[in-house]
DNA sequence: AAAAAAC
């Protein structure tokens, strides 16, 4: 099998990957990196988890190893999709680039300009940014991307969803056509394949086939919830996390929640952090410094629930979360695949338990549906609805306004809109039929429907001889987060 | 319908 001392790297990388702790590449790194070492351009298409980023920044900080950063004018750049990625692709250069004088900048939004200016002045052999801001600088006159001798451009699946594809073509025609090409995506959509058409020359594809041994290293359950007035749904499905995170005890050593909204991002790390849990909130609204403050806390293992929009679902690599939590159920079914994806890492095992109330059924057929597989049913935790807990009921008098504790927890909000049209009928009789109902106890474990589940099996294992090989800087994907998926 | 990313 391949070590990372058969492949051509330069010894001070070697050196730095040895002390790192690495032996053996992943597959990814194995295939990539001769072909980047040749000069050639790579087409990667592997997901997160697959040690993608160490397939470029190895080779790279190689190629770059010779010769020197001129004023304004980076040797390489490289492209992230969000700021926390790029900051990731940073790490991962230091790492790895130890031993070595190269240099390198990172361009993200949210931070002041004046030291991002001063590095890129002085020269920098390797850039790495978020489009938004590379091009504020560009047009600000401050950078050259004559110089660019590599490009590497990362998730570009993501940039695709966010709109980025004008930036990035426009980046590429910023930099010289004899540049070298690094691009990678989980998926290949018909606008990704257009783009890599014009900007990759011959470029080798590698593609990575999911592994053999896979997805028992994440539990997945779904915890059904009962109906509800719309206003009540958060609510309860806040009790029924609590009540999740008491019983998995220290089996819980720390967890990602993701919510669907920026707004319930906040009120639910408000509810768990007066709940006496120690939980802080990550999504975009927030100041970058305090992201990437809360990002490193709960990397460091100094914060155990991270509260989180889908700015983190994706290629965010946090080492070692026991359990994922789907708070609501994502509207879009890959990002159920990225955001579990965040468990299970590095051959550990991990839980991801998704809550669901009716209203969401449609995502979760979506769900099921890329999944080619139910997702196992859990029991609910057993609820004490309608005696108030720590929050106070909801108005229980006639006028349907809202509950108290979501206008507290909007009190910062700009001026509280009024609710469009509350849900009208059933109003009247829910109190009632909560208070009765002092306990949900809801087995709900169906008989698996017709058996969809089976028939396709292992069709896009590739025949690569990877099966069972130590996987070193990357982690252990579970099979079916390897599938392509369908860009619906 | 929302999230992300530039000021």
């Amino acid at each position: 099998m391949t070590q990372f001392s058969d492949l051509k790297l330069d010894p001070k990388v070697l050196k730095a990957i040895a002390e790192a702790g690495y032996t053996t590449p992943t597959p990814i790194q194995a295939q990539a990196i001769p072909h980047a070492l040749e000069g050639r351009d790579v087409l990667g298409i592997a997901q997160t988890g697959t040690g993608k980023t160490a397939s470029f920044t190895l080779p790279l900080i190689t190629r770059l190893g010779r010769g020197r950063a001129r004023a304004r004018m980076p040797r390489s750049l490289v492209l992230a999709p969000t700021r926390e990625l790029a900051a990731q692709v940073a790490e991962n250069f230091d790492t790895y680039a130890k031993h070595t004088r190269l240099t390198k900048a990172l361009l993200i939004g949210g931070v002041a300009f004046g030291e991002q200016d001063k590095l890129i002045d002085r020269g920098v052999d390797v850039l790495i940014a978020t489009p938004g801001r590379l091009l504020d600088h560009f047009e600000r006159g401050k950078l050259l991307l004559t110089g660019v001798e590599v490009m590497v451009v990362d998730e570009a699946d993501r940039m695709l969803d966010m709109g980025f594809i004008p930036d990035i073509e426009r980046i590429f025609g910023l930099t010289p056509f004899t540049r070298q090409t690094f691009f990678y995506s989980a998926t290949m959509a018909p606008e990704i394949e257009r783009i890599t058409n014009t900007f990759l020359s011959n470029p080798a594809r590698i593609e990575i086939a999911r592994q053999a041994t896979a997805s028992e290293t994440i539990t997945q359950e779904l915890i059904e919830l009962p109906a509800t007035r719309r206003d009540g749904a958060a609510k309860i499905k806040r009790e029924a996390l609590r009540a999740i995170i008491e019983a998995e005890g220290d089996k819980l050593e720390n967890a990602i929640i993701f919510c669907n909204r920026k707004v319930e991002v906040d009120i639910l790390a408000k509810s768990l952090t007066k709940h006496k849990l120690d939980a802080a909130p990550i999504h975009g609204d927030l100041d970058q410094s305090l992201r990437t403050r809360t990002l490193e806390r709960f990397r460091a293992g100094e914060l155990r629930l991270l509260i989180a929009s889908d700015v983190a679902a994706r290629g965010l690599d946090v080492p070692s979360v026991s359990h994922v939590f789907n708070f609501d159920l994502p509207s879009h079914p890959e990002d159920y695949v990225h955001r579990i994806g965040r468990t299970g890492r590095a051959g550990r095992s991990g839980k991801a338990v998704s809550l669901m109330v009716p209203a969401d059924k449609k995502y979760l057929d979506a769900i099921e549906q890329l999944l080619q597989r139910e997702l196992p049913r859990g029991t609910a935790p057993q609820l004490d609805i309608g005696k108030p807990v720590a929050e106070p009921e909801a108005a229980k008098d006639a006028a349907p306004r809202r509950a108290h504790s979501v206008s507290k927890a909007k009190a910062a909000a700009p001026a509280p809109t009024p609710e469009p049209a509350a849900a009208p009928a059933e109003v009247a009789s829910d109190t009632k039929e909560t208070q009765n109902a002092n306990l949900y106890n809801l087995d709900t474990a169906k008989a698996p429907r017709g058996g969809r589940g089976q028939s396709r099996q292992r069709q896009d294992n590739r025949g690569n001889d990877n099966r069972g090989a130590v996987v070193g800087m990357g982690d252990h994907v579970p099979d079916f987060l390897l599938r392509e998926f369908r860009i619906a």
